[in-house]
DNA sequence: GTAAAATGAAAAATCGTTTTACCGTGTCCT
DNA sequence: AGGACACGGTAAAACGATTTTTCATTTTAC
């Protein structure tokens, strides 16, 4: 009872070899059908608990893969990203590693560097807002992909979201919705989030021939308060927009408190789409917020798939795109209505 | 290049032995701090990377924890404890390996199973709301700590909320503002949570020497709609109280949407105070959200702090209690004004 | 009937460390 | 003088698996 049980004392009891043993349990080597069971049943019988240190070691491969990110929660997508990692990595019998840098390049190299003393097969290397990074010359060592941000040079497959797309998803919506006069409420720092969502506001607005889009173009802070107050202008703009695309839900937020004080509702007098879909808040939000969800989850999932070829086959090679653009998906509540005077509201 | 540099390449390079090598690294044995250094210098120049599989098959402990969970975001608590975990583990040098089980008891005895082929250290076991939980068989193998759930039997040691303290600490703060007439608006489904803030509440109102408090609990189902329904009961009662502490935040979101269709403004007609701090939702609400705070960071650094100690010295011995309660504490937002006729915004 | 090939299992080497035992040499103490 | 002990370091034995090699039997082929 002192010592775990080892293959060692199932090749005893089992009267066999360890070698035997070994290949019994991972079905490698030709053997009699009837050996092999035997020995597996004492190996259940004895409550065997293999030793992946040991076989990690000889293998050269531990079924572990690392997560660095520079948050774990600060931020819903944060959480997305690593549930989609547990899942993906889960389903390929892999084990995840996480550590968090809170953003800071020498934590992040020791945390590359601890990551590399156990040996995980790879390495998923998440930001947790999409951005243009440099490639960490630790992370060479290994296969690796990046989450939400993209090397700045192309030697590391990396997956963000298709910020084109989702600005012209949501604003696509409400020109559906026949909306014509659609502000967009977009932040005043910003990165690829923030000029892809606009190309896409302004890509979708033309497509409609619908021109001076640039002109329905707010930029604001990115705190609600600030929302709040550029909402106000922008729905006190004469002709008042009959909806607003917003470059997030916390500016979504900004729109409802900036309606609310104008007596301005919605979705009969203005409709409000956001883009994020933090559940948390999209629900609480009342009317529930229309919104068009960002691919974390599915960036998370696609980074170990590619990761898991990667560390299978060819270090990226061939056939694996440099780089993946997710979409997002509009997830429609209460918060858009067709224009005009009339209430439709069911 | 083919190979990574191990502690044999540094022997050679530096011109002693493996051993002294690994001596000189760990700086256990005693020999020349000139040697010692010299051999680290080697080590630093050569890029040698320790390999934690070999050390730790070796030791027989791998500075690995596992962290089994019912689910890893379906909350935002269980995001806290996760996070609370990881940074206690970082602070005490240990990594964690994490497993969702999405409360399926054979995912659950399959994921120890893992944890234990890889030999961690220790796990906590957490699940995602509190309740009492029976302690799988697979635990007792090593050193484990109960989060959010109390063990059937006192084998492991365990932290929970201290719900009592927690419905203690709203509802006095609502006495605290001069409210006399509060209701409390809790949940017809529940375990420990459920029960112990009722007592809390109870316990604050009779030492105000409030009596009959039990007449002011309103049991509803845990979604929006129906807090929403069961707050108009409560909020068109006569007298109509002037404060409703909430089981959770989603029940004050309930309280809201019900004070908005009676027309009744938050704070200046009814306070309201939530339990669970859910910042997105507390800062969406308009005006923000007074709270309590669960205290799933603390438990989850009170978890690794304890495995800790369980692994160094005695397992699960003397000093340590079976359970600990953790606090929760007050978040003051703008939810909250002295009762009566009188607006007291600022 | 014998050589060659296939089979089943055991023995040995290996993965990269840590740890124990040990070996000289020199010092200190009694 | 002689034992104990510190010093600085090395050799070798673990740790618990996997993989390669070896070896003794059968089977197959001619």
């Amino acid at each position: 009872m002192a010592q775990r049980v080892g293959i060692k004392d199932v090749a005893l009891a089992a009267g066999v070899s360890v070698s035997t043993v070994s290949h019994a349990l991972s079905g490698k080597g030709h053997m009699r059908a009837e050996t092999r069971d035997r020995v597996r049943a004492v190996a259940v019988e004895l409550g065997y608990t293999p030793n992946r240190l040991a076989s990690s070691l000889r293998q050269r491969r531990t079924r572990v893969i690392g997560l660095v990110s520079d948050s774990i929660s600060t931020t819903p997508f944060a959480t997305r990203v690593v549930v989609g990692v547990h899942e993906a990595a889960s389903a390929a019998g892999l084990q995840v590693m996480m550590t968090s840098t809170h953003g800071d390049p020498s934590v992040e190299l020791a945390s590359l560097e601890l990551l590399a003393s156990y040996r995980v097969d790879g390495v998923v290397y998440a930001k947790m807002f999409h951005q243009t990074a440099d490639v960490p010359a630790a992370l060479l060592a290994m296969p690796s992909v990046f989450v939400d941000a993209l090397p700045r040079e192309p030697i590391v497959p990396a997956t963000v979201p298709d910020e084109r797309q989702i600005g012209r998803v949501g604003t696509e919506f409400l020109l559906g919705q026949g909306h014509r006069n659609i502000a967009h409420l977009s932040i005043v720092h910003g990165g690829p989030g923030r000029d892809g969502r606009v190309a896409g506001f302004m890509d979708a607005m033309h497509a409609a021939s619908i021109e001076n889009a640039e002109g329905f173009v707010a930029y604001s802070d990115d705190t609600s308060e600030a929302y709040a107050r550029r909402a106000r202008d922008v729905l006190t703009a004469s002709p008042r927009p009959t909806a607003v695309f917003c470059f997030n839900d916390r500016a979504a937020i900004g729109v409802y408190h900036a309606a609310a004080s104008l007596r301005l509702r919605i979705p009969e007098d203005v409709s409000v789409v956001g883009v994020d879909n933090l559940e948390l808040v999209a629900e609480t939000l009342n009317p529930g917020l229309t919104t068009v969800s960002l691919p974390h989850f599915e960036m998370g999932v696609w980074a170990v798939r590619t990761l898991v070829k990667m560390i299978a086959g060819e270090p990226f090679a061939g056939d694996t795109p440099s780089v993946v653009f997710q979409p997002g998906v509009l997830i429609e509540r209460a918060s858009v209505a067709p224009p005009g005077p009339r209430v439709t509201k069911t």
